[in-house]
DNA sequence: AAGAAACCTTGATTTTGATCAAGGTTTCAA
DNA sequence: TTGAAACCTTGATCAAAATCAAGGTTTCTT
């Protein structure tokens, strides 16, 4: 959590535009549609660590990721940090707070140099009563985090430690694999909280997958997983 | 999952209505919206053990709970069955189908007798439409489910099993706390895959807790609260 | 009302993965 | 470019909770 905390808005007119179009919630629309749309968006550019919100937060903006990533991450009630999910181009947060009227439970930090736009709560119900089909996107889209997030915690009460993170490898090689070499995008201690383990666990496991030749490892982010059935299966 | 699996449709039309004017996402329009929507609605009805649904079938309705309840659950990739959640009257399932084109990942069954309304992806799209304020609703309650879920992810891998108990004790009890005795909802059996541990582990961590003074077992379901406080805490 | 089935509890044992510790490596900033 | 900080790995130990086992209780069915 290396945070030098304090955001600085740069309101920089030219992202706008890219921030709209390249959204699955807004770029199905025409293009005077988004022109309206980008009117009512505000650029913001923070540093890597920099922290676009924090838990407990009141928030009445819509979040979206223009460029770079955010680590959503929440503590936990002991104290423990978890990491929740990464939020790369195109994705957005904030939604609890922007249809329930609550603070932010989650952090959300800039892991590299990342630019967003925000769009108040107002306007974006404007436009949901004004282009119903964006809600329809949103809904998609929250529903399939429900399901993600449903998965995960899932898998957290049912799969070993060791199972968990095959499971995350296979994952990210996805369904449309070509090569079959994984690109780690988290470092193994992100891993580790995301997968619900420690770096030290981490660590052993991927030395075991190793051994049973399930995967090869070629550098510290790069894997190529050698036998996808058997690594699901474990 | 006792289940006679034959789903039996009992069209009964009267309640409907209940159906409608009970949940959060329809009871908020006047009532001439509702006579519309209550023509579009199917409601069906479902003993002890039926299943609603299962993973693996294809969906194009949003089920709607208008009396008891139905136990949601998974099966892990390893085979091991992962309660959810718990849908009560007014609460609704399927939106992952709904929205994505997806087939159901969980299984919906009904814990007591039940009866559901559903509505169909094309007679809800067209709702949507119409009445945007819908939308709003179930975005609304996506979002918080969203929430719930990755709450729940986050103890799973930061809390240890008698905090997560203790929690779900806490949650239980709510905010607004008239009495402090609270009525589990659940066999212990599906309270332990619910917060992801073993029924021999719920027994003896609820021993625990009381050895500590911090609840009182008055009945199997039954449990008073006696400091919750330090029942967060621990 | 009897029997079966599912559920719950308690005990003994085992396993998994966390924690503690220390050395090695990469990354970043001055 | 050099030091500091964060990160990663491996080893040794320990604790939490799963598993195995068996008896007791409730619940449902007939």
């Amino acid at each position: 959590m290396t945070e030098s905390d304090q955001n600085q808005k740069h309101t920089c007119g030219l992202s706008h535009k890219g921030c709209v179009s390249l959204v699955p919630i807004f770029n199905h629309l025409d293009v005077q549609q988004m022109d309206e749309i980008m009117e009512t968006v505000q650029s913001q550019s923070f540093e890597k660590g920099e922290l676009v919100y924090r838990a407990g937060d009141k928030s009445d903006v819509l979040t979206i990721v223009n460029k770079g990533s955010l680590r959503i991450y929440r503590l936990s009630e002991s104290g423990k940090e978890q990491l929740v999910r990464v939020l790369r181009p195109g994705e957005f947060t904030g939604e609890l707070a922007l249809f329930n009227e609550k603070v932010h439970e989650n952090y959300a930090e800039a892991m590299e140099p990342a630019s967003v736009c925000q769009i108040t709560r107002s306007d974006l119900q404007t436009l949901l009563v004004k282009y119903p089909s964006i809600s329809l996107k949103i809904l998609q889209e929250l529903s399939a985090r429900v399901d993600q997030s449903e998965t995960q915690a899932a898998r957290f009460t049912t799969e070993s430690t060791e199972q968990r993170l095959a499971l995350y490898l296979a994952d990210l090689l996805g369904p449309g694999s070509e090569s079959n070499i994984v690109t780690l995008p988290l470092t193994k201690k992100d891993l580790a909280s995301y997968i619900g383990t420690t770096p030290e666990t981490v660590s052993r496991k991927l030395k075991e997958l190793e051994e049973l030749n399930l995967i090869k490892r070629l550098s510290s982010s790069k894997i190529k997983i050698l036998d996808e059935d058997n690594l699901i299966f474990l």
